[in-house]
RNA sequence: GGCCAGGUAGCUCAGUUGGUAGAGCAGCGGACUGAAAAUCCGCGUGUCGGUGGUUCGAUUCCGCCCCUGGCCA
């Protein structure tokens, strides 16, 4: 695991070559196809020879969540495992890969119809509104959300309306059990310093553009059940992007815009990696770094005879 | 050289009918149980371009100067 443009991939490549692995992305923004350009996907060459799990397998127009990610892994690892290979897991959403490690409670899944009915009420009446809603059948849960958080109101009120109780019950009732215990070896990859990540960030926007990420985000503008609200729509670099064609501001700004956020996306990914128990920090750029994970990997799993 | 419009927070700008100023973005810190590349919370002293003048008091009015953009020579 680790931030945006720290390397991530071509190490994951590396040890793929150097290991019995196969790549599980781990990662909120690859799994949408036609979002190739600014999420930093691999390329096609590269998927050829190493196939990567959970790639491309939502359209924008869907959501994916925690809970559809864990699902997908653990049949992904499953499979993996029962080939005689090991499950190499990268990519940097945090969330994901906290849900997997940690276990995630059972809970209805997203609805649509309700999201939409969530936000037209909110629309009308305001979150606080909702919020207070919230707090006549969930005390506990509105006492941890803040009337303002979007987000976490509508999904509370989601699971009470779909499922007739409410999100804290769910929670009360655990972590739904994994088949067979994983064990994780965990590599957290932390640049020494924040300025290398930060000028990666700029090469790489630089080249996303000149790639043609700008046409990538007219293309999917053209799409009709897309909208600035997508969730896919709202990732780093396709936001800022996106409200530049929508006039809000000039090509220039979008883009110093979008650096930011890629900024200030990594520097929220390594406060997650230093919280993070267990985690062996290493530095990505370091030469050798792929020698002491090869190593740590052969010593778990026995010389050439994955378990 | 003349005329006009500007010069206020890192950036874009608002504002003060004269009582030393505030939004958005950026930045920093924090929360996080199925949208997480998301969502939310907290943090604002800056010679108000410089300098003289008027005034009890000037960032605000007046003069001169400097800088930027436009128009005219």
């Amino acid at each position: 695991m680790g931030p945006t443009a720290s390397g991530k991939t071509e190490l994951a490549l590396r040890l793929a070559d150097a290991l019995p692995l196969d790549i599980v992305s781990v990662d909120s923004a690859l799994v949408y196809r036609g979002m190739d350009i600014g999420t930093a996907k691999p390329d096609q060459e590269t998927l050829l020879r190493y196939p990567h799990r959970l790639l491309d397998i939502r359209e924008p127009e869907d959501s994916y969540s925690a809970g559809d990610f864990v699902r997908d892994a653990t049949a992904a690892m499953t499979e993996i495992r029962a080939a005689g290979r090991v499950p190499l897991l990268a990519g940097g959403t945090m969330m994901y890969f906290r849900a997997l490690t940690r276990g995630i409670a059972q809970l209805p899944q997203a609805d649509r119809d309700i999201r939409a009915a969530i936000d037209a009420e909110a629309a009308a009446k305001g979150w606080p509104a909702l919020h207070r809603e919230l707090a006549a059948v969930d005390r506990t849960a509105a006492d941890r959300i803040n009337p303002n958080d979007s987000q976490r109101i509508q999904r509370a009120l989601e699971v009470y309306r779909t499922s007739g109780r409410t999100i804290t019950e769910w929670h009360r009732n655990g972590k739904a059990d994994r088949d067979a215990p994983v064990r994780f070896l965990k590599f957290g990859l932390i640049p020494p310093a924040r300025s290398t990540l930060h000028s990666r960030i700029e090469k790489r926007l630089a080249k996303m553009l000149e790639d043609g990420f700008l046409d990538e985000v007219r293309r999917l503008r053209q799409r009709p059940g897309l909208s600035a609200r997508s969730p896919s729509m709202r990732s780093v670099g396709y936001r800022q992007l996106w409200s530049h064609l929508d006039g809000e501001c000039d090509l220039e700004t979008a883009v110093a815009r979008a650096r930011a956020a890629t900024r200030q996306l990594a520097k929220r990914q390594l406060t997650w990696l230093r919280s993070e128990s267990g985690l062996c920090a290493l530095d990505p750029l370091e030469p050798g770094t792929i020698d002491t994970i090869v190593t740590s990997v052969e010593a778990r799993i026995g010389r050439g005879t994955a378990q």
